[in-house]
RNA sequence: GCGCCCUUAGCUCAAUCGGUAGAGCAGGACACUCUUAAUGUCAAGGUUGCAGGUUCGAUUCCUGCAGGGCGUACCA
């Protein structure tokens, strides 16, 4: 039987139903309860609404299941109960149909909490069979383009959802409670800035000008910190133009987090402390499995500077030693232009070496001050920023640096990037930036966190596309 | 972008050393007033992702395309 006949068969029912002088398409319905909170016998009448996913017929009775967000109710309906033609009304109800229904509690004789139903409600006819009622939908493709049906065949998504939206409620009460303001900032910015991605570009046409959607909202979280809002933070979506796969969405959720006054050392312990909370918040414990990894997340957390992460897991001394090192990226297969620096060949190799093996979580620290824009140097060493990347279960999860506050180093920073842009990307330095460093913006500690990945740790999910709910595809041609 | 793999009924899966596809669920009909992956009987459901090629014959082999998955590259 194709699709169409089986919408055909439901359309007709739908036809019927009217003919019989009963909408399929209701309007509010008033719960008395929840699902789940019929817990026990209850005396007298219950009134619940809810989709229905399952029919047992009996002849001239049948048994349903219907579930709402809370669980999931075995229905009774009977012919003598409903009487009057009511019986011939429920026979005309599919799975997937909305329905509210009211009557009273009562145990099977297997002892099942059942409702015999006395009078019930379509509240919404349904025209398209759901997916298989005991394998749930597995085409990834169809799970991903028609998540609605993938929250009702497979039990597990509605809980990674609502473990995403816990993690960010607690999120913005441990950082409220820490005194930071929530803000918003601009997504349609004139100058990209605070990464390196390629932006998507769009239109505004009262202004007659090129907007581009923000790579990161750094340098306006930045600003507010000139204007004297000590500890500012957004949880964003930020947008970047580039491959997706299993750790790439080009809409993604950050946090980013600014302190005044403070330095990297100082994000860290904020760092620790807020994904230790938000695992005893989310899981009740601080040990998870992350695809096949014990990982335990107690403090104190290992803290290494990238060097030492490379003579551990790498085994080479001297950044100096350009030799060895280009002899080690190439039997990693990466690729050199030849120009790169000692730390940048060495953070190439820490990327493909180092990071698989960084399962409890490390702070990695002191990057290459060629690949940090936007971080201040290590007093005494003009090579190196004070900047952490954290790693848990392999996955970069945050990245913080002490924010450079010279306007005039900044511009030399901004000036040495531009050499090397792509040529897809809008060349132009951020003046109005540069503009509020002068006026002074007080040092600073600055935080970035992939929301997205963290809620796949703590969800054990493989894929970023896990843990968003309309991940980015192809249109369908 | 590159490499490898996948695409069979609405859903979950079989099958074919190249001989025109078979189950379960869902849907239809009948029976059944305590079932729970209800049960029993019957009937129906397919341009095997799309377009070409080879062949007497292609769902199977080959090429191209589309979508997807994984890896890799870009994403400081």
């Amino acid at each position: 039987m194709e699709e169409s006949d089986l919408i055909v068969e439901r359309k007709k029912k739908l036809a019927e139903l009217r003919k019989l002088g009963i909408e399929p398409y209701g309007r509010r319905f008033i719960r008395t309860h929840k699902i789940a909170e019929i817990k026990g016998d209850i005396p007298g009448k219950v009134k619940i609404a809810g989709r229905i996913v399952a029919l047992r017929g009996h002849g001239k009775a049948a048994f349903a299941d219907i579930k709402d967000i809370t669980g999931k109710m075995q229905l009774y309906f009977k012919n003598d109960i409903l009487g009057d033609g009511r019986y011939e009304i429920f026979e005309k109800v599919d799975i997937g149909d909305f329905l509210g229904v009211e009557g009273s509690v009562f145990r099977t004789r297997t002892g099942e909490l059942t409702i015999r139903v006395e009078d019930f409600k379509i509240l919404a006819k349904s025209l398209r069979p759901l997916p298989e009622k005991w394998h749930g939908l597995k085409d990834v493709e169809l799970r991903y383009r028609k998540r609605y049906l993938d929250l009702i065949a497979n039990e597990e998504v509605p809980e990674i959802f609502r473990k995403r939206s816990q993690l960010i409620k607690k999120m913005r009460e441990f950082l409220e409670k820490k005194g930071f303001l929530e803000v918003e900032t601009p997504i349609m910015q004139e100058i990209p800035g605070g990464a390196k991605a390629r932006p998507f570009i769009t239109r505004h046409q009262a202004l007659d000008t090129e907007l581009y959607l923000r790579i990161a909202p750094e340098l306006y979280l930045k600003r507010l910190l000139v204007g004297g809002l000590e500890k500012v933070y957004e949880i964003n979506k930020s947008f970047r133009n580039e491959g997706i796969d299993t750790l790439h969405n080009p809409e993604f959720t950050m946090l980013e987090a600014y302190s005044a006054y403070g330095d990297y050392q100082e994000m860290m312990e904020l760092t620790e402390s807020l994904i230790v909370s938000l695992a005893k918040e989310i899981l009740g414990k601080e040990e998870l499995n992350y695809q096949e990894q014990k990982i335990n997340l107690k403090s104190p957390w290992q803290r290494m500077s990238l060097k030492e992460s490379l003579k551990k897991y790498c085994s080479f001394e001297d950044f100096s030693d350009l030799k060895k090192m280009r002899k080690i990226a190439k039997s990693l297969n990466l690729e050199l232009t030849g120009a790169e620096n000692g730390f940048e060949i060495g953070d190439a190799i820490f990327k493909k070496k180092v990071q698989a093996s960084l399962i409890n979580p490390v702070f990695i620290l002191d990057y290459p001050l060629s690949t940090s824009p936007l971080a201040k140097s290590k007093p005494g060493n003009a090579e190196i920023v004070e900047r952490f990347e954290l790693f848990i279960g392999g996955l970069e999860i945050a990245n913080a640096y002490s924010e450079l506050n010279d306007p005039r180093e900044q511009r030399k920073r901004f000036e040495e990037e531009l050499k090397e842009e792509r040529e897809s990307v809008k060349k132009a330095i951020d003046e109005d930036y540069l503009e509020a460093l002068e006026y002074g913006m007080p040092p600073a500690a600055g935080l970035g966190i992939g929301i997205d990945r963290l809620v796949m740790l703590l969800t054990n999910s493989p894929s970023i596309r896990n843990v968003i709910l309309f991940p980015q595809l192809k249109p369908k041609q």
